[in-house]
RNA sequence: GGAGCCAUCGCCAAGUUGGUAAGGCCGUAGAUUGCAAAUCUGCUAUUCACCAGUUCGAGUCUGGUUGGCUCCUCCA
């Protein structure tokens, strides 16, 4: 198994801290909104990883959190009026459901900074302690970043004299201008506030994340877990501070590898709220089946930016449909085992770095050979049976292909209009029989105005929504 | 201004250690079909933004040019 580290910038052998186990961060989104493509894709690259790990024999450990303390999030609060648990396990529980319908396995981990204060104040403190963390006049604690030598070595940022941490409130006690918060005073009595031997208020972005790695995982004397996951944008600052604090709280490196998706994007563009060319999941799941959003997402390698059009979309279900026909043509019936070569070039291609494009092609290629075997041979139970499994496996590694092939083509068609379908095509299917095309293909246009294409096969006649 | 990524067929998109360009869509010819659809088969980049260099050999390495994007402010 090979991933690319963004860090060192290169592809290297998965050689994880505990033997066979898999210890994986990723960086979720703050809970003051609704998740857009940009979220799912990430989550998405970050769920092909995980499955293809497990695939690989690794038992694999996922945190994923969720950031639910924040200033965008006070903001809300004063906005709507509404508590801020409120605002944040409303979007926590949309983020849940979006992301499930985009067949994203469950992180094993789910941890809010809400509910890590004591590791985070442990940190803080521990920080201070070294005096590499200083409180000022204010109560808001710094981190100095001169303290730490490899301040740098994970966006290879080269020291500069401008404030490049800006996030942070312009002060005159910094020591350096590169420090940056890691706890903020309460300002006013509506702030959210917690209290904590150095100060009330609450913590900085950064170190949450830092706080519950320490919290959740051991690693070993060396690094803290296997891999640390986010977007590309989180590369500067946030995990190059997440990485300063660990080291130097810890006395080791936070994590093994690095890995950072691409940006989806609109017309060339990123796609991001202070853009405003957000195109929310939901809005999307609305138009489109979470499943197909799902192969078009992932369709693109993890690491390349994506730039998102509906037509390319359409194009992405084109694709998937022709795995639904194959399976359709091989249901129902029982799996066997799934084919051995095919298992393994897929294995092969996921495991260089999550190679999608190869493990597509894979696919069509299998799709192709077997459709073939099948017309020539259309009674192969074996092969049918072998189909089945290798679809399966397929659903295990990719997460797509596991519905009932029947309803998949039949998203978006209640019982009537079922019903309706069912008496058109046993109508058309007679009037055929008495060889009467003027009225068989009637029907079938008749059919096709519903959004219904229909297809003859040697087992009769099969319709499809369009 | 500083740092980095990218540029492959009409469109989308693979191509680690340099060795002579996957796959999908579209198009097209055919098999099949009452006709379609679905399915299968064949064809479809002497060429990888441009220029120069290294090499027996470069899409792949080096230098430069052009164009696009990202980060340096919140961001997946």
């Amino acid at each position: 198994m090979y991933i690319y580290d963004s860090v060192k910038k290169t592809k290297l052998l998965f050689e994880p801290i505990h033997a066979n186990k898999a210890s994986i961060y990723v960086c979720g989104p703050t809970v003051y909104d609704d998740a857009h493509l940009g979220h799912a894709r990430s989550s998405l690259a970050f769920d092909l990883l995980s499955r293809t790990l497990k695939a690989h024999g690794f038992q694999v450990t996922l945190a994923k959190n969720f950031t639910d303390i924040d200033d965008k999030i006070i903001k809300k609060v004063e906005a709507t009026g509404q508590s801020m648990q409120e605002i944040t396990s409303f979007y926590i529980e949309r983020y849940t459901q979006e992301m499930s319908a985009l067949g994203i396995q469950r992180a094993d981990i789910e941890p809010k900074a809400t509910e890590s204060l004591e590791a985070i104040e442990a940190m803080i403190q521990n920080l201070i302690d070294k005096d590499i963390a200083y409180v000022i006049s204010t109560g808001d604690v710094y981190f100095d970043t001169s303290k730490d030598n490899a301040y740098g070595n994970i966006s290879h940022r080269v020291a500069d004299d401008e404030d490049s941490q800006s996030r942070v409130e312009h002060t005159s006690e910094k020591r350096n201008p590169k420090d940056f918060a890691l706890w903020k005073t309460c300002k006013g009595e509506d702030d959210i506030c917690f209290d904590t031997a150095f100060s009330r208020g609450r913590p900085g972005w950064h170190i949450e994340c830092s706080a519950m790695i320490e919290k959740h995982f051991s690693g070993d004397e060396h690094y803290s877990i296997d891999i640390h996951g986010g977007g590309a944008d989180l590369l500067f600052p946030h995990h190059e501070n997440e990485a300063a604090q660990s080291r130097c709280a810890t006395g080791h490196e936070l994590s093994k590898y690095w890995m950072h998706n691409g940006f989806v994007q609109i017309d060339g563009e990123k796609m991001s709220k202070s853009l405003g060319n957000s195109f929310f999941l939901k809005d999307a799941l609305a138009l489109y089946d979470g499943e197909v959003l799902r192969y078009y997402l992932n369709s693109v390698h993890y690491r390349n930016d994506f730039n998102f059009s509906e037509e390319e979309l359409q194009l992405s279900k084109k694709r998937l449909d022709k795995l639904y026909r194959l399976k359709k043509r091989v249901s129902p019936g029982k799996a066997s085992i799934p084919n051995k070569n095919f298992k393994k070039s897929l294995l092969d291609a996921m495991g260089d770095d999550l190679n999608i494009s190869i493990s597509l092609s894979l696919i069509d290629e299998l799709i192709a050979s077997t459709n073939d075997a099948l017309d020539a041979n259309p009674k192969d139970k074996g092969l049918k049976k072998e189909t089945l499994a290798n679809i399966t496996f397929i659903d295990e590694l990719l997460g797509f292909g596991g519905k009932e092939p029947f309803s998949y083509f039949q998203i978006g068609v209640d019982e009537a209009l079922k019903k309706q379908i069912e008496t058109l095509i046993s109508e058309r299917t007679k009037a055929k029989q008495n060889k009467n095309f003027e009225r068989s293909d009637a029907i079938r246009d008749e059919l096709g105005a519903l959004g219904i294409s229909i297809m003859d096969s040697a087992e009769g006649t099969l319709w499809e929504k369009a």
